[in-house]
DNA sequence: TGTTAGCACTCTATTAATTTGAGTGCTAAT
DNA sequence: ATTAGCACTCAAATTAATAGAGTGCTAACA
């Protein structure tokens, strides 16, 4: 049995009622609510096939029905291609998103230096506009290249070493030594490093570049492979990707989410962040294939055990060339992906036009 | 009416029950639990009494009692007093805090330059210990003294501006100017920084200075003030103090606080952290007064508005030579108070031995 | 053959009624 | 001053009754 065009309809109108009531929903009110102008025991007929074919299911005989998580796919797949066509007519809800936009403008206006709180302000606002949970990762810098490298002394043998990477990443790390270290053998150090690391990744500072260095470098050998390891250590993968979330408790508004204990697990997770760099590295591989850098998990197929009862929708975003980050909402399977998608479209787009080259067409 | 010695043993067996069980506790089950040999119906009638002065109350008639804030906080008093006593038996619970000292070792082993990653894990430690939420704040730059500034040049008119505090802090902060800068001029300026705010606390770096250095410095004097506010900017009260907290969901695990939607709203505030301030803040000039540093609030004592059902105990733990910050505790009004303190006791102490001078004797 | 009206049936949700038990307050006896 | 005893109260748990939404199926209809 094949997917007809009057059972797309009745499909996509029981999906459109949930999203909006979260109650199961039944033959009468397609009925009435749908142009089809059909009985409410053909539409019964229509939809005991769409539960035959797994689109909809029972929550118990004598309930009406509610999309499965293959139900709701078949329901996206549709709307981003319906999307991706209408792209061209630039007049898509140009209202709503000059507001977005506004707010959008106000929070990167207020202080462009300071990333982390740009973002932090920008999980906020998304979250409050969707009523959903938000969750925006720190622009990787792993594959960025480094800039430059300044080694101070703050103490008796505590060396500061100062690390600014393409993009104007910064970090610090501090390190200790066994001995002081005069301010000669300081300067000669920071040349060093910068004219052997300037323009380097962090996964082209490999063992023999360390071992190279340390030799070239006689008895300083010792004192330099320990600063690299710092280095490594400061940029590296070690301390994770950072990640903000915002509007956890919105999920408290979704009754199915709330009820259960799962609420506790979900809020969780959230608040461990370790499991979320799985949504948000899984995808970045996939950057060339879809066009919109979208990804959008349903129910089961997201990799998060504690967030198969939600759908969740990220998107990448350019900070500075070449440096990426993600963003993603995290709500109920029956979440307004319309809006979502629109709202991540927005953000993205003011971050890249913001900071990044705008290179999307 | 007077709290006579027999009234008081009652009461304190009321509470402890009611701490232990989260249930009302009645006449019988103090008739047993104690040693008073007493029959129900006499401990009913001091009950009553009990009431009468305010230190317990029935949910509804025809149910066991349960302590008011007014009883926990006599609870509490007591409890802290005795403990004082005792503190020259240093035998109290070796073994416990034996086991707890090892795993804290453990978290400063790991990266002591790390203040915050051993903050968080701190925070972690304890909300897993204790099975309640935990907060603890970044230990305060603000009265701290500048130790030196550097200037450098990354990018056509950005500086990089890298700030170290005693105690080694470290911040750093963007900032765009208008136009490039020689070498020249960044040296000089370097030097003129360093000299003029080196030993300063932010508070000390005032408009005046400020006049001052621009006036000395000539055609350079607008650079130089842009400069200073980017300086106290970083340092600044601006970005408030921050808070890191753990075990949030915890909560849910008390009946009493995650029933009503409450619960959500504490998480909220513990995610905003807004308002967390008022916690740790609050507190700080205290510190000369009380003997440990510690702070109980119990119920309505909390000055956050979402933890009226909760008991807060915060402690004061000194990370370098007069630089403070502060750990915390949330948790049900009925916490094992006793835990939370010998927790918070072992930790500030290991924070205080690490780090600190361990000024306390 | 596809559509529809009609009816019996199922299952949840809600409300009401009933029962149970813990705990109290009070009184009268010790 | 203490206690045994009893009547009383109230929340919580259990059971019963009812209402209502929605289905599946059959038989009639165009």
């Amino acid at each position: 049995m094949e997917l007809d065009e009057r059972k797309k309809k009745i499909l996509q109108a029981v999906i459109k009622n949930y999203l909006e009531t979260g109650e199961p929903v039944g033959s009468r009110t397609i009925s009435k609510y749908t142009d089809l102008n059909l009985s409410s025991a053909t539409i019964r007929n229509e939809m005991a096939d769409l539960e035959e074919l797994g689109y909809i299911f029972q929550p118990h005989t004598s309930a009406g029905r509610i999309p499965t998580d293959m139900g709701y796919r078949l329901y996206v797949d549709d709307m981003l291609s319906t999307r991706e066509k209408e792209l061209d007519k630039k007049d898509r809800k140009l209202d709503d998103k000059e507001e977005s936009l506004k707010t959008m403008q106000e929070i990167m206006d207020k202080r462009v230096d300071r990333i982390e709180e740009v973002l932090k302000d920008m999980a906020k606002m998304l979250a409050n506009n969707t009523n959903y949970t938000s969750l925006v990762s720190m622009p990787q810098a792993n594959k960025n290249k480094l800039k430059f490298v300044q080694l101070t002394q703050v103490d008796e043998g505590k060396l500061l070493c100062t690390i600014v990477l393409e993009g104007n990443i910064v970090k610090n790390e501090m390190i200790q030594l066994d001995r002081a270290i005069d301010q000669q053998t300081l300067l000669k150090l920071n040349l060093l490093f910068n004219n052997t690391l300037n323009g380097l990744t962090l996964q082209e500072i490999n063992f023999d570049m360390a071992a190279n260095m340390a030799d070239q470098s006689g008895e300083l050998g010792e004192l330099v492979s320990e600063i690299l390891n710092a280095i490594v250590a400061a940029i590296g993968a070690a301390d994770g990707i950072e990640i903000f979330t915002s509007g956890a408790t919105n999920i408290f508004k979704y009754p199915e989410l709330s009820g259960n204990e799962n609420a506790s697990r979900l809020i969780s997770t959230l608040e461990e962040k370790e499991m979320l760099t799985n949504l948000l590295t899984d995808s970045l591989e996939e950057i060339g294939e879809s066009t919109t850098g979208i990804q959008i998990y349903i129910g089961e197929e997201t990799p998060v055990n504690s967030m198969k009862d939600c759908s969740v929708v990220t998107a990448t975003y350019e900070f500075e060339d070449g440096v990426y980050g993600k963003i993603g909402i995290i709500g109920p399977k029956r979440m307004d992906y319309e809006k979502v998608l629109d709202a991540l479209k927005n953000v993205t787009g003011s971050l890249d036009q913001k900071f990044g080259k705008g290179k999307k067409k």
